[in-house]
DNA sequence: GCCGTTTTCGGCCCGACTGTTTTCAGTCG
């Protein structure tokens, strides 16, 4: 049977949660899902690491988990996992979905009531059958049914594209409203890690008065219901159904806060082992010696020193090595959005954009910039209005005359070419010869199996023109998986022939994904940041990949759209030399 | 179940908020 670490993921994670609502050890119970993520973000086939035997070596995966998932890769099936299955149904855990539903109360639910399900618990609920159970009152029923509907309504994360906007909106009404009473605001969370996608939304404000801000906080216009009000934390939920926590401290605990808001769990965990370790106790308050003397905590860079660590960038706070690469003056000098000079991936009306190349340009110079591609779809793209070979040709025609009035400034001829079903492309070699850069990319067949998939791209990639794999998985998130390719073998062939792989900044593709980009990173694989604008705006979507990238440990070096004009145009021609 | 800058045993992050338990357990992040 073929390795498949993703079923051994879910089944560590059912595991946890069955183990927990069961009242085992819950030291235990993280034990599967600390395994869990490691599975997760785990880069390499897991068949291959179990095989080498390196999995032991990898921290959070001791004995007990390497022989479960041996036992998993050798027979596909795991009898404990199997045991705990029986003894409580799928139902149940399906219950700890429910905001307000934890381990001890989905254990109650079904030992005292039979309860199996969400329906089985909503029927409870409304009959009021649950009133005799400890801990059930009328409030605990209210937010029961609450909770019920805030799972059925909305409880898909929502795309960082979407969820910084907002925050910036309700940042600024707070500021609006409150402004004498705010010392400093940020946002905390998953959205300042810059993950992909937002749960819910963190917000941090020092100041030595709560009260004012709390009643702010709850009266924004975007409130549908105030879930929680206190001195230090309230908690709303917006009309679009997403849960916004504020959380306010006084100035001197704001680094201390901010750092513990931030996270992730995983990072904090890791910090405050550190700090036991050292006789320390970090909280959100500060850092701690065990008299209780207060040794920092106004700035998340003094947390950080206290630990005798350098400040780490949010966006490595996964506990995937960052506490050790820090310790070990290892971290890496996260590539800046202020570094990227040009953007490698555009449309313009010419294809299926809605601008032209003068006001993309325009907007590229705005930005700094030093070039732009334009690159349309080709002839078989018919729903992206792909140009003939002829209206390409003469696109480049029209480019080249631009370009010969700017001496600073260059628009590079381009295509984001398709691979087309038995891996060749879409316009000829005699053409695409014609152009700066090829970005080629895979728009169709995206249901067919892995070998095939692969093995067309890889041969996409042996074009002696292909400079660069635009999106490489194809996934949007929320609507549509990757498709089923062998990222292992494209980084080995894109390593091999020099082929820089596309982190696309659309919100909803990011692709690659950090994980593949710290891998291709390892790899010494290039990487372009680009942001396959449509439009005008499209081009700032340009800090959505520096986020993604900077997620993949990528330095400036990594990046090749951070090379000046004149280094990038060496890089483009040496190959055809 | 994992793990070791006092440890191969005995710990394992920490506090706010809520509801209903008159002193705290459960959930969440």
């Amino acid at each position: 049977m073929r390795a498949d670490s993703g079923k051994v993921t879910q089944i560590f994670r059912e595991m946890a949660d069955l183990l927990a609502i069961k009242g085992e050890n819950p030291f235990r119970v993280r034990a599967y899902e600390k395994a869990a993520d490691v599975l997760e973000h785990l880069s390499g086939d897991l068949q291959d690491l179990h095989n080498e035997g390196k999995l032991e070596k990898i921290p959070g995966l001791g004995k007990g988990m390497c022989e479960k998932i041996s036992t998993l890769l050798n027979t596909g099936r795991l009898p404990a996992y199997e045991e705990l299955k029986k003894e409580i149904p799928a139902g149940v855990r399906e219950l700890l979905l429910i905001p307000e539903v934890g381990p001890k109360t989905a254990k109650l639910l079904y030992e005292e009531a039979k309860v199996k399900s969400i329906e089985d618990l909503e029927k409870c609920v409304k009959s009021h059958k649950l009133q005799h159970l400890p801990g059930m009152g009328t409030k605990t029923e209210e937010n029961i049914l609450r909770g019920i509907r805030f799972y059925r309504t909305s409880r898909a994360r929502i795309l960082l594209g979407k969820a910084l906007p907002l925050v910036e909106e309700v940042i600024g009404e707070l500021k609006e409203k409150a402004s004498s009473w705010i010392e400093r605001i940020s946002p905390a969370g998953s959205l300042r890690r810059g993950r992909e996608t937002i749960g819910d939304i963190d917000i941090l404000v020092s100041s030595s008065s709560s009260h004012p801000l709390m009643e702010a906080f709850t009266s924004l216009s975007c409130v549908r219901e105030v879930l929680a009000k206190g001195e230090t934390k309230s908690s709303i939920l917006t009309h679009q159904g997403l849960q916004m926590d504020l959380r306010v401290v006084s100035p001197d605990s704001f680094g201390a806060a901010l750092q513990y808001f931030t996270g992730s769990k995983a990072h904090n965990i890791s910090l405050r082992e550190r700090a036991i370790r050292r006789g320390l106790k970090i909280n959100e308050y500060g850092v701690f010696t065990q008299d209780g003397e207060e040794i920092g905590g106004r700035d998340e860079e003094e947390v950080y020193a206290c630990l005798d660590l350098p400040f780490i960038p949010p966006e490595l706070r996964e506990d995937r090595g960052e506490v050790d690469a820090a310790r070990e003056g290892r971290l890496p000098q996260l590539i800046r959005e202020e570094e990227i000079k040009g953007d490698l991936h555009l449309h313009t009306r010419a294809s299926d954009g809605s601008a032209s190349i003068e006001e993309l340009m325009e907007k590229a110079q705005e930005k700094r910039y030093q070039y732009l591609a334009i690159t349309e779809h080709s002839v078989s793209l018919k729903v992206g209005g792909g140009l003939s070979e002829e209206a390409l040709l003469a696109e480049v025609k029209e480019i080249r005359q631009m370009n010969s009035h700017f001496e600073d400034f260059r628009v590079l001829t381009g295509t984001e070419v398709d691979i087309k079903k038995d891996g060749t492309l879409d316009y000829s070699d005699e053409v695409l010869r014609e152009l700066d850069i090829v970005v080629a990319a895979l728009h169709t067949g995206f249901k067919q199996d892995r070998e095939i998939i692969t093995t067309k791209v890889i041969k996409a990639m042996q074009n002696p023109f292909v400079r660069v794999l635009a999106h490489p998985t194809g996934r949007l998130l929320g609507e549509r998986d990757p498709y089923a390719i062998d990222l292992d073998k494209v980084l080995e062939v894109a390593k091999e022939k020099d082929i820089w792989l596309e982190i696309n900044a659309q919100p909803e593709r990011l692709d690659l994904t950090d994980i593949w980009i710290r891998e291709a990173k390892r790899r010494g694989v290039k990487m372009v940041i680009a942001t396959d604008a449509h439009n005008i705006k499209g081009l700032d979507l340009i800090s959505f990949g520096v986020i993604t990238a900077r997620r993949g440990w990528l330095e400036s070096a990594d990046v090749i759209n951070t090379l000046s004009l004149k280094d990038l145009l060496k890089v483009l021609f040496k190959k055809r030399s």
